[in-house]
DNA sequence: TCGACTTTCTCCACTGAGAGGACAAAGGGG
DNA sequence: CCCCTTTGTCCTCTCAGTGGAGAAAGTCGA
C-alpha cells in the first residue's frame, strides 16, 4: 500500500506536527496557544495539513465551558520502524507517530557478520512485526549502528568493531528493501535522543549520554542538537586512555577506557578471576554456563561477591574519571548512563558519581544530576523513530 | 555625542550588516548575489538601511563593463571597544565596523585587584585611545574575563583566580560608565571568535581553540556557535587530571593539567630548575631579573637549553594528552593553540601534535589541522568586538 | 562617433502570507 | 431563558516579496 507521501509544506506545517508527536492529541484553540499564530492563519495551516492526511480530526473534545472543540492528531495509521543494531543483538521496533512504541523485538546477532546478513535478520523482524497486524507498511525507518556514520549520505566509516560495514550504503540500500524514507546514524546518538524524547533527558538542552555496552560511547547534545563531529566520529570516548600504559586495547593504545570497563572488559575480568579462584560465586556460574558475561557479574554482585563489586567499582572509577573530564570540558546539565551494563546498577552510579564529584569544578557539578537512562533497551528504537520523524516532520 | 541609536530591523538588515562587515564594501548587485532576495527587496532594505544611518553610500566602484555601481560600506565612523582581561595584563583595543584593529593598548595588571581597580583601567586606556582621535565614541564594547561568566546577564561567577569578581554585574556596570551596550564573554571563548573571524578558523565550524597562558582553557566552536554550558563553565579543562596523583593544584585536587603545564607552572618549574642548578642558562636569567617566567623559559630554550626544552616537551606532551581526549570526544575539525606559552612556538606543537595523533582515533584525526592561532595577543580584543558586533546587528 | 550590448538600479503591478475583527456555533450557569 | 464563555469561520486589510519593464550608465567594436 502507499504510505506518507506528504510532507509539511512550511515551517508552521513542521512545527504543528512536532507539537501533535511530542504533545499527543490537541484541539485547534490548544495548538494556537503554542504556536503564536492568528486563529486564522493556524486555521489555513491545519486546513491545509488534513487535506494531506497527516493529520485527522476525530471526534469533539469535552467542552470546558463553550463550544465544544474538535480533537486533532496525526494520522493513526503512519507507522515508524525504529532499528538499533548492537554489536551482540539487534532491536526493532514500530511506533505511531507519536513515538509510542507499539511492538518489540529483540534478538541476538552477530554486527561481524555484516550489513547483507544483518539486514536480512532485520527485514524479517520487521516483517514479523508487520505481520502481527501493528503495521500495514512503515512511513520511514531510524537506523542506529554501533560506529561513525557519515550523517548526511547514512554511511557507516571505519567502524573498528564492525569490518565489513564500511562505506555500505545503509540508507540508501534499506530504503529500497523497506520502500520508505531511512535515516541512519550512531546508537549512542540515538539513545541520547531516545532519552531526551520520552525519557529522563526530557527539556534539558545540554546533556551527555554515556553508553556503556560491548564498547563505550557518548551522545553529545548540545543547544538541543546532537552534536556528531566533522566525521561523524564525535562521543567516541572508548579510546580515550583511562590508565597510563594500562592495558593493551583492541585499537592499538594502552589503557583506552574500553580496555578497561565495557561489556568485553568485564566478562574478560571475571573470566579471569573466577579462574584464578579469587571468586567463588564467578567460578560456578563459568562451571554452570561455559562462558561469563556482564550479566554474570551483576548477578554475582548482586549475591554480595565481593571480587565482582570490586570489578564493577573499579571500572565505574576510570569511567567516572573520565567523565569528570568531560563533565569539565562540557559543562552539560545532565548526564545520562545508559547501555547493557546498567544492570550494575547503583553500585556503577555510585562509583561514577563519586569521580565526577570529586574532580570536577565545583560550578560544573553544582547542579549536575548524574543518573540512569529511563528508558532501557527502548531508549535506541524510540530514538530511531524520532530520528526518522525529525525528517519527515520538516519541510521538504 | 550620539552614537549609532538604530539596530537592524529584520532578519534580512540583519545579514546584510554581516555581509557587510565580515566581506568589506561591496555594491547593491554584489550583495545581491550573496543573500537570495529579489533585487527590488533589496533595494528597499539597503534604502532603509542608509535612512538609519548604519551604512553609507560613498563613491562609484569601478565599472565592470556596464553601469556603474554604487559602493555600500558600513558607516565608517562606528567604532567598538575591545577588552581582554588577563590575570596578569589587559588589553584595550578600537575597531571599526569591520572589526579591524585601529589601535591597540597593553598594560600589565593584576586580575586579583578586583574589578573596580580594573575597570578604572580599562576605562582610562579606552580614553587615551579616543583621545588619540580614533574614535569620538564607542558605539559597543566587549569584554573578556578570564572565567566562567553566566552569559546572558554578563556576570563572572564562581571565577577561581578572581575573586571579588564573582557575581559583579560587569555588563551593567560598564555599560553605564561608558554609554554604550556592553557583552561579556570568557576571554577564552573570545579568543575562539576573533580566530574564526580573522584568524586561522575562518570558515571551520567546528573547531576547539587552546588557550595556554597563566592557566589554560579550550573554547568551544560547534556549528559555527561557542558553546558555553549550562553555567558558563564549558571549556574550563585547566582541571581535568592530566597527571594521576601529580601536582597538587590550587583547586584542591592533585594532578590538574593546570598543576602541570601553564604559564604559572612553567615558570615554576624554571625557579626549581634554576635553583636546582639543572640549567646554567635559567640560572643566569634569574640572576639577571630576579625572577622567572615563561618568557624566559622561551627564550632559554631557544638558545638551546636542554632542561627548558625538556620542560615544554614534558607540558606539551600532558596538554596533548588531554587534547587527544578532547578530540576523540568532539571531533573537530581544527584545533588552535593561543595565549601567551605560543612563544614557545614548535617545540610546544610537535609535543601536542605527537601526543593527538598519537592517542586519538585515526578517523577523527585523519583530516585535523593543530596549529598555533594567527592573531596572538589581537585575538582576544578581535573576538570581543566580533561579540557586540554580532549582538547589535541583529534584530533588537 | 555611433550603435549594440552589458550591467546596475528603479519603478510598478501582482501575489500571497498573515493579522485582526466581526460573527456564528455551541456550550454552561444563574 | 438570557447572558457569558469558548471555539471555530469568514472577510477584509496590510505589507513583504517577486518578477518584469525599462531607465541609466557604462564598454566595446565597427
Amino acid at each position: 500500500m502507499r504510505r506518507m507521501t506528504a510532507r509539511p509544506a512550511n515551517a508552521h506545517q513542521a512545527r504543528l506536527l512536532k507539537l501533535l508527536r511530542d504533545g499527543g492529541p490537541n484541539s485547534r484553540a490548544q495548538l494556537g496557544d503554542q504556536v503564536d499564530l492568528s486563529r486564522s492563519k493556524l486555521a489555513v495551516e491545519v486546513d491545509r495539513l488534513l487535506e494531506t492526511g497527516l493529520i485527522v480530526a476525530d471526534g469533539l473534545a469535552a467542552s470546558r465551558g463553550g463550544r465544544r472543540s474538535h480533537n486533532i492528531r496525526l494520522a493513526p495509521n503512519l507507522r515508524f520502524l525504529g532499528v538499533d543494531i548492537g554489536a551482540t543483538s539487534v532491536d526493532v521496533a514500530v511506533t505511531n507517530a507519536e513515538l509510542e512504541v507499539l511492538g518489540h523485538l529483540n534478538q541476538p546477532m552477530d554486527v561481524r557478520e555484516g550489513p547483507v546478513a544483518v539486514f536480512e535478520q532485520v527485514l524479517s523482524m520487521a516483517a514479523k512485526l508487520r505481520a502481527s497486524g501493528l503495521a500495514e507498511g512503515f512511513d520511514g525507518a531510524g537506523i542506529g549502528v554501533p560506529g561513525p556514520v557519515r550523517f548526511p549520505e547514512g554511511v557507516p566509516v571505519a567502524p573498528p568493531i564492525m569490518p565489513g560495514w564500511d562505506g555500505f550504503p545503509v540508507r540508501e540500500a534499506l530504503s529500497q528493501e523497506l520502500g520508505c524514507p531511512v535515516m541512519v546514524d550512531n546508537d549512542v546518538n540515538l539513545m541520547a535522543m531516545g532519552e531526551q524524547h520520552a525519557g529522563v533527558a526530557r527539556s534539558v538542552g545540554d546533556f551527555l549520554c554515556v553508553k556503556i555496552g560491548t564498547g563505550i560511547g557518548c551522545g553529545i547534545v548540545a543547544g538541543g542538537e546532537v552534536h556528531r563531529g566533522v566525521t561523524g566520529s564525535a562521543g567516541d570516548i572508548g579510546h580515550i586512555q583511562a590508565v597510563p600504559d594500562g592495558r593493551p586495547c583492541a585499537c592499538g593504545n594502552r589503557g583506552c577506557l574500553e580496555a578497561h570497563f565495557s561489556g568485553a572488559a568485564l566478562a574478560r575480568d571475571a573470566l579471569e578471576a573466577a579462574q584464578q579462584g579469587r571468586s567463588v560465586e564467578l567460578a560456578t556460574r563459568l562451571e554452570a554456563t561455559g562462558t561469563l558475561t556482564a550479566v554474570d557479574v551483576a548477578a554475582a554482585a548482586a549475591a554480595g561477591d565481593a571480587t565482582s563489586l570490586d570489578l564493577i567499582r573499579e571500572g565505574g572509577n576510570r569511567t567516572g574519571e573520565v567523565i569528570a573530564s568531560l563533565v569539565s570540558f562540557f559543562n552539560p546539565g545532565l548526564v545520562v548512563i545508559g547501555g547493557g551494563v546498567t544492570g550494575l546498577g547503583h553500585t556503577l552510579l555510585a562509583a561514577i558519581r563519586t569521580q565526577v564529584y570529586r574532580q570536577s569544578l565545583p560550578l560544573a557539578t553544582g547542579n549536575l544530576p548524574i543518573v540512569l537512562g529511563e528508558l532501557g533497551p527502548t531508549a535506541g528504537v524510540i530514538g530511531a523513530a524520532r530520528l526518522i520523524s525529525d525528517h519527515l516532520f520538516s519541510p521538504a
